[in-house]
DNA sequence: AGCTTTGGCTAGCGGC
DNA sequence: GCCGCTAGCCAA
């Protein structure tokens, strides 16, 4: 049998296929709350208590196993968790010291694991939402909805928008909504999860519609693409996770110049105006049909779900929730079932894997690299690890009769037959193997090829979960033991190869967890050696600890020709050959972990980070000179030019609630600083802006000049920012590490590291000082309303020019009027003294300000510069 | 409420 | 200027 979809209703399973028509047919089962228990530990009085207890709905001895069912939810969490009322009390298998099985697994699970039934592949569509803008998502249940549009993967699409503010209105436009779902069983928006799926709850209760909202599979596209696009180049791919942003990467279309925070007045202004709105809400509906098509990744998500036996929805994204589907049903069908997952407290973090330290000098010339294939999990097949083959060994002398032990953990396993774990890893292998070789039987591009192509991906999917799955403290299969026995392993093995190849006269420059890089080799000597290990080395190392299967092996993967590492996994490289096959002239260099792949670097630093590697990588070349004069016109552009938004905002995303990012006091009682991103995100919050966990907020610094910086969001810039800081400390340093590494020699310090000039300080400032009438000190950063402001103090930079620029500027400037600007001549000093009245409108006028002046600074101190 | 892991780098803040 | 700490992102 064959099922879309189920999911408790009332006191019954309601259980969705599609027959041979398409049509969907409606069942129901009762819902099942089993825990599985070890008869033999549970004894036979406690088992006949059980089997009369009125709490005990079904009672079943199966094998070694006993299976009973609890009359409800609530009895299953009193007996095992304890957890009725507000007292926490061990349970009565606590009490006894009996262990519980599966006591947590939800009825539609059981059912779904039980029955063995194959999940569907489901009927497809793509919506959106547009809603009230004047009303925040807290209040979503107050948020009227204004428009919806629906697509399906064939174009066909739907849409309506309301008719009038009015309850009935909204009634009929949702009623809709739900009718033309009606032929569809899974539903994508973009970022639903967090939107338009509540919101959509939200307005059924509302409204009082009599519609099941479980009746649908709901998966958010959003966290679909970010679990199944992992691949990405450049850190301009990761700026925005906005639909339009990742439409237009993707597709090179997607921007739309309709203003999302004004659906009301849209809608409200009516006429042309609001079909411009239900237009938009239909472009960027379609939007989801075509990345889709284009990515793929909900058709893959069908067959990992099938494969895992869990429904294609949100929930289902999860590694522990595939793996749990995966392998209850493995369980169940070999008599082995899995302990009861319960909440746990924080658990201590286990050893991960090795990384060295890069041994390097300068730009490195002909590097190979071998890595381990699927090292994890070879590892766990090789040493049988699963939980029901640990077994604990002697830790030092031979390894015992039966046995396996991890080297560095010294966590024995049991050999010969094969763990639960192993076993369906191997199968989920086999398997994997088996729809690779039908894909090369079919011609690429057939509807099958596609089919294999995704079957295939599905099963390395799974098995690349398990390790993660095993070391995670939520999941049902956690095993710290195990765990680290897999990481350590991958230390030890990985130690060991570097070692050999040390004996040989190679030198390893740097290896991170399954990958080695290997200079003073050929390619000859080097592919010579691989094959040893592989032939010799592991089989035998592998079987001095006791394994009786080896699945081990290393793969020669690529040569440089030149590489440059800054640090631990940070570098530039450029191919000789990558699997044997030559590099081209225009082959694109690696870039790992570089301010270049991060989305959270300026655009200018990416840039010019992409520039240097490009001629030093690629090009090879190596003269201090070609970077100095990047760097060199670099600056004055940093310094002089306009600036586009995009090229100076920094974008960090807050990873949870804004209440919850802790303000620590400082010693003197204020309340600390929070990091700029998280200032920046709650000034927009206070603005009505929905910034929850997960949220981007783009921002720029104005002032990074010592103290606490200064962050406005990227919204509000008008040009100006602390150019100084930009280039100090987002824009230079990372491509300063990256010289500095491929050329140590040269000095890559002093020169351009600071190019703020400094504050004037002693006679000039005293004097400058006095004749304002200012306290020595003035106050530093954003002044506070009517507070005298000290700007700058600096001499000689040609006063009459700069007071001719402040007049401008003062002028141009809307608030300037409110502002009292005074400029004081004093013996080729100059100081500028503000008396902002509204501070927030006073900020961006006094930052010009000082924009101006500190600019005349620096080019007078850049020209003295280059004449020396 | 639900959660795949650990290792490593960098920036910012506060305290000395 | 150094160090401890938080935070975010990336490599594997």
């Amino acid at each position: 049998m064959e099922v879309v979809n189920a999911y408790l209703s009332g006191s019954q399973i309601v259980v969705l296929s599609r027959d041979g028509e398409g049509a969907l047919v409606r069942s129901a089962v009762p819902p099942e709350y089993i825990v599985y228990l070890d008869a033999e530990e549970v004894g036979s009085d406690f088992a006949r208590d059980l089997s009369k207890s009125r709490f005990v709905k079904s009672f079943k001895r199966e094998g070694k196993w006993l299976r009973v069912g609890w009359s409800d939810r609530l009895i299953r969490d009193d007996m095992l968790f304890g957890r009725r009322g507000g007292e926490p009390r061990p349970s009565p298998f606590e009490e006894r010291g009996i262990k519980t099985y599966e006591g947590d697994v939800h009825p539609v699970r059981r059912y779904l694991t039980d029955s063995g039934v194959e999940i569907q592949k489901p009927r497809r569509a793509y919506f959106d939402l547009e809603t009230d803008s004047r009303v925040p998502f807290a209040r979503k249940e107050e948020m009227r909805i204004l428009s919806w549009a629906l697509v399906a993967p064939d174009g066909r699409r739907w849409s309506a928008v309301l008719e009038a503010d009015e309850d009935n209105a909204e009634r009929d436009l949702i009623w809709a909504f739900f009718e033309a779902a009606g032929e569809f069983d899974q539903l994508l928006a973009w970022n639903g999860d967090n939107f338009d799926f509540p919101v959509l709850r939200a307005r059924i209760e509302k409204r009082a519609l009599r519609v099941d909202p479980d009746r649908w599979l709901w998966l958010d596209h959003l966290a679909l693409f970010k679990r199944m696009n992992t691949a990405s180049e450049s850190g301009d791919e990761k700026q925005s996770m906005k639909l339009q942003s990742i439409a237009m990467a993707l597709l090179g279309e997607g921007k739309d110049d309709f203003d999302g925070s004004k659906t009301w007045q849209a809608w409200e202004a009516g006429g042309a105006s609001r079909a411009a709105l239900l237009a938009y809400n239909v472009q960027d509906t379609d939007l989801l049909r075509k990345i889709e098509e284009k990515t793929g990744s909900a058709s893959l998500f069908d067959t990992v779900a099938n494969v895992c036996r869990v429904f294609p929805d949100s929930r289902g994204l999860n590694s522990t929730v595939q793996m749990d589907g995966y392998m209850l049903r493995e369980g169940l069908v070999r008599g082995v079932h899995f302990p009861t997952k319960k909440y746990r407290e924080q658990v201590e973090q286990y050893g991960g894997a090795y990384v060295m330290e890069p041994k390097t000098q300068g730009i490195e010339r002909d590097v190979h690299v071998c890595d381990f294939a699927s090292l994890y999990p070879s590892i766990i097949l090789t040493w049988n690890m699963s939980p029901e083959t640990k077994v604990d060994v002697a830790i030092n002398g031979p390894v015992w009769e039966g046995t396996c032990r991890a080297p560095s953990t010294r966590q024995g396993f049991r050999v010969g037959e094969a763990g639960i774990l192993p076993d369906a890893l191997k199968r989920i292998l086999s398997l994997r193997k088996e729809w690779n070789a039908k894909k090369a039987d079919l011609p690429p591009g057939m509807l099958e090829w596609y089919e294999a192509d995704r079957r295939s991906t599905a099963y390395k999917v799974v098995a690349n979960s398990f390790y993660g799955v095993i070391g995670s403290p939520f999941s049902r299969f956690f095993d710290r033991r195990i765990a680290e026995s897999v990481t350590k392993n991958g230390e030890w093995l990985l130690k060991r190869t570097i070692e050999e190849a040390e004996k040989l006269g190679m030198v390893a420059i740097y290896g991170d967890t399954d990958s080695i890089f290997v200079k003073n080799a050929t390619r000859t000597q080097f592919e010579e050696f691989v094959r040893w290990c592989n032939e010799d080395l592991y089989p035998r190392i592998v079987a001095e600890t006791g394994c009786v299967e080896n699945h081990i092996k290393l793969a020669y993967e690529k040569q440089f020709r030149r590489i440059v590492f800054t640090g631990a996994k940070r570098y530039a490289g450029l191919y000789a050959h990558y699997k044997g096959k030559e590099a081209t002239a225009d082959s694109k260099p690696e870039i790992k972990g570089l301010e270049y792949k991060r989305g959270d670097a300026a655009l200018l630093a990416r840039r010019l980070q992409e520039k240097v590697i490009n001629r030093m990588i690629v090009e090879g070349d190596a003269r201090p000179e070609t970077f100095r004069e990047i760097l060199g016109e670099l600056l004055q552009r940093v310094l002089h030019d306009p600036l586009l938004i995009e090229e100076v905002q920094i974008a960090k995303a807050v990873t949870k609630p804004l209440k919850e990012y802790v303000v620590k006091k400082k010693m003197d009682g204020e309340d600390s600083s929070s990091p700029p991103h998280v200032r920046v995100a709650k000034m927009l919050a206070e603005r009505g802006a929905e910034v929850g966990a997960g949220t981007r907020i783009s921002f720029v610094v104005l002032d990074g000049d010592g103290g606490i910086n200064v962050a406005i969001p990227a919204d509000d810039y008008d040009g100006t920012c602390d150019r100084y800081y930009l280039w100090e400390s987002l824009i230079y340093p990372p491509t300063q590490r990256l010289l500095q590494a491929a050329f140590p020699e040269s000095d890559w310090v002093s020169a351009l590291e600071r190019v703020r000039p400094p504050k004037p300080r002693g006679k000039a400032r005293k004097a400058a000082e006095e004749q304002l009438g200012l306290a020595v000190g003035a106050p530093r950063g954003i002044p506070g309303v009517g507070d005298p402001f000290l700007l700058s103090v600096a001499e000689d930079l040609g006063a009459e020019d700069v007071l001719l620029k402040l007049k401008e500027v003062a002028a141009r400037h809307p608030g300037g009027r409110d502002l009292v600007l005074h400029v004081c001549l004093n013996s080729g000093s100059v100081a500028v003294l503000s008396t902002p009245l509204k501070v927030s409108g006073s900020v961006a006028f006094l930052r010009e300000v000082e924009e101006v002046f500190w600019a005349c600074a620096a080019s007078r101190e850049w020209e003295a510069r280059c004449a020396n």
